[in-house]
DNA sequence: CGCCTTGTTGGCAGTCACTGACACAATTCG
DNA sequence: CGAATTGTGTCAGTGACTGCCAACAAGGCG
């Protein structure tokens, strides 16, 4: 049949299952011996698979442990939809990122805990920033066109200057937070995009 | 001798002339055949080296292809020797900008010529795109502590999101350029850096 | 000019990410 | 059950990149 009616169950939850298990190897061995020192082989190794079928799941091997990471986007993309003219375009991306941001109640929900994990590799990987950066530039393009589309106007580059930077905001409150978290030090995470926020309104001085 | 006087003309010489060659030859195969189809080897052969003697020249096969775009960073970071307090960051900033996007003089100069011809090929490649973004990525961080401490601050997250912001601006400019130019449009490079910037700065509304 | 130090090059072998092709096994559907 | 679909492992291959070593070119020095 070339659209099956419903999902079967059985294949959908093993296949779940199995990027399940991989991500938390690769996480796992990313962790603990670095990105560089950790190959393929050892992920599906470790995972109880074989190294062809990690490609089936993942394209590369830093894409298996940003799980997370593309989780966080495609959310944002789904909320995005609500996004209309009326308000500032800034006003409204900010409120999805806080939004967004606040499910992972600053580390103690099992998604923050997560993050926090992927962040702090993020920190001390480049091969993870860089994956992370081509896995996000993929989607910009799509996102700004869609809001572009929905404020009604025919040159984007109002809405990919605000989506960029509000991203670059996110991004760098990511960053602190892990790496406060990483020192030792107390941070909670809405503060600190708060405060990136407010330095991005306030660049003219 | 631990440190020569004074560096050896003959040597250096040909080693400029190489790299060039090497340059050259990887963007001319680039525009032809795509990265993706362009292999060391291919780029070695055209330019009349080992593939071995290509990796001591450039890390990898984007970076050769990279050299203007590696030129106009590490001018703005001679540039930024200059910045101090005083005056609004975000000012500072675009000034050196300009003053560095001043010198393709629209695309009529060589420099200008070629970084065209550069940033043509990375709207059609993830590859290169991605490849200087890592590029930048190893120098903002030493860029963003240079600026931090030149201003006399501690925190270095209002410089962080300024250079960022403001290296957005510049990509998206330069991105537009070489889109109009590309699709046979007019457009002005300082002009198009401009409304960038002026809607970096009305961000807020 | 020979002598020595140093930088440059090419070849070779090796690792590793990633891909296509194929055979086989598991799952789903009728 | 049997047939179609889909997931998996094996294998062979490409191509980026690295370490090692031997040959060679260039520069400094007596």
């Amino acid at each position: 049949m070339l659209s099956p009616v419903s999902e079967p169950a059985l294949r959908e939850r093993r296949r779940r299952q199995t990027e399940r298990e991989i991500a938390d190897a690769a996480l796992d061995l990313f962790e603990r011996q670095g990105v560089d020192r950790t190959t393929v082989d050892d992920i599906a190794r470790a995972a109880g698979i074989s190294p062809r079928t990690f490609f089936r799941y993942f394209a590369t091997k830093e894409a298996a442990a940003l799980v997370p990471h593309v989780a966080l986007d495609e959310r944002v993309e789904r909320m995005l939809a609500e996004i209309g003219p009326g308000r500032p375009l800034l006003d409204q991306l900010e409120e999805v990122w806080r939004e967004v941001l606040t499910a992972f109640d600053d580390g103690r929900s099992e998604a923050g805990r997560l993050m926090l994990r992927v962040r702090r590799l993020m920190l001390a990987e480049p091969a993870l920033r860089q994956a992370a950066a081509t896995l996000d530039a993929r989607r910009l393009d799509d996102l700004v066109a869609r809001v572009t589309s929905a404020l009604g106007l025919d040159d984007d580059l109002g809405p990919r200057l605000a989506i960029e930077a509000s991203g670059l905001a996110v991004r760098v409150a990511l960053d602190r937070w892990a790496d406060a978290r990483e020192a030792g030090r107390a941070s909670d995470l809405l503060e600190t995009y708060a405060g990136a926020s407010r330095h991005l309104r306030t660049l003219g001085g």
